[in-house]
DNA sequence: AAGACCAGCCTATACCCTATAGGCAGATGC
DNA sequence: GCATCTGCCTATAGGGTATAGGCTGGTCTT
């Protein structure tokens, strides 16, 4: 026992790294050097690359559905709408790559793990105020999770740079918008104006 | 003069490629394996991996805006909305890896280019029937392509997978919410209700 | 205490990718 | 015919991935 490396720790370490250098710069490699070791020595850790990268992607999953969490703790209704996306939004910026590490998911790696099932449920919270109907509040997750993601990337890449208005501003204005729509929506008992004010 | 390979001709394989391996798969090995050529000699028509990976995303961008361009010819409004949206996602469908390459573009590579111009006045055009002032079009645009680039890069992700209802109804819903919001966003001639029917 | 075992590190190495250097051969221009 | 250019080639350096086998320190058993 030398230097005391952990699978964890490997992990963790990678997540950092990628979030320097764009998880599509990490590598065994970077991360051996980061950790003063040789590359190989990472195989009594972490099986592959994929195996790593997959770790950073776990991660970042908790992490984000942490701040989520966080950030939507005693809210509803607007206020919680506004938190959730603002998690994302906040974590994009503070750690990019792992950011980028969970545009890698796909189904047939977590789809059925807590983490998921986690997320899942956080967003679902967010939108228990406007008491959709089940098939509407899929369809609120799917727009409200799509918005976010592609405002993030297209944010990311520039897209929104150099224009008027500033990106934060239409930011604001779209998830009211779906604030309101989803509040106009189908709900569980039916449409009753006087429930529908939040 | 041999094989009679082109600068051109070396970035449409790579697009075929890209959409058969994965954008982030494409190298220049692979590259001239299927061109039946050694590596090297693929460096006489572009200058390095970047560049290949460049050249696949301005390709990518002309055929997408033709692509848009076809799908909303003689429409407005409603129906231009949906068209426009539309195009992405058959496009995405039918040329993962080529779509893959414009998630790449950033303001500093393509900004001035008359490529993003042309894209641009192409999702202008689209939102034309809505007469926005300028700053709620600058929203609209960014919300609309957010929603599209979030929602294609989450569906095929598998995010939306096995959860009734079909994904391609919420999309439907979510174009058709947006149509309604810009139809009620402040219009360059104020609120005049009568106008703002679609 | 000594020996066996194990885990975590190491070096060596095969294979693949990127990109540069220099050579070769065919086509073109004078 | 000769010189030049272009587009291909081979060779190769350097970097990354992953496997094989060795070494060493720590732990367990006798």
């Amino acid at each position: 026992m030398r230097s005391g490396l952990t699978t964890n720790t490997v992990i963790l370490r990678a997540a950092d790294l990628s979030d320097e250098l764009g998880f599509n710069s990490l590598s065994i490699s970077a991360v051996a050097r980061r950790l003063g070791v040789a590359a190989p020595s990472l195989y009594s850790h972490v099986r592959d690359l994929p195996a790593l990268r997959a770790g950073v992607s776990a991660l970042a999953l908790e992490e984000l559905s942490d701040a989520i969490s966080t950030r939507i703790a005693g809210r509803s209704g607007r206020e919680a709408l506004f938190g959730f996306a603002e998690a994302h939004r906040v974590y994009a910026s503070r750690s990019p790559g792992r950011w980028q590490s969970l545009q890698h998911l796909t189904a047939g790696g977590m789809a059925g793990s807590a983490a998921v099932g986690r997320l899942v449920a956080l967003t679902e919270s967010v939108l228990h105020r406007y008491a959709l109907r089940p098939e509407w509040q899929v369809h609120a997750t799917r727009m409200l999770g799509s918005f976010i993601n592609g405002f993030i990337a297209l944010a990311g890449s520039g897209s929104f740079s150099h224009r008027s208005p500033e990106p934060e501003s239409s930011w604001d204005i779209a998830i009211d918008a779906m604030h309101t729509l989803f509040s106009s929506w189908p709900s569980i008992d039916g449409p009753d104006p006087a429930r529908k004010l939040h």
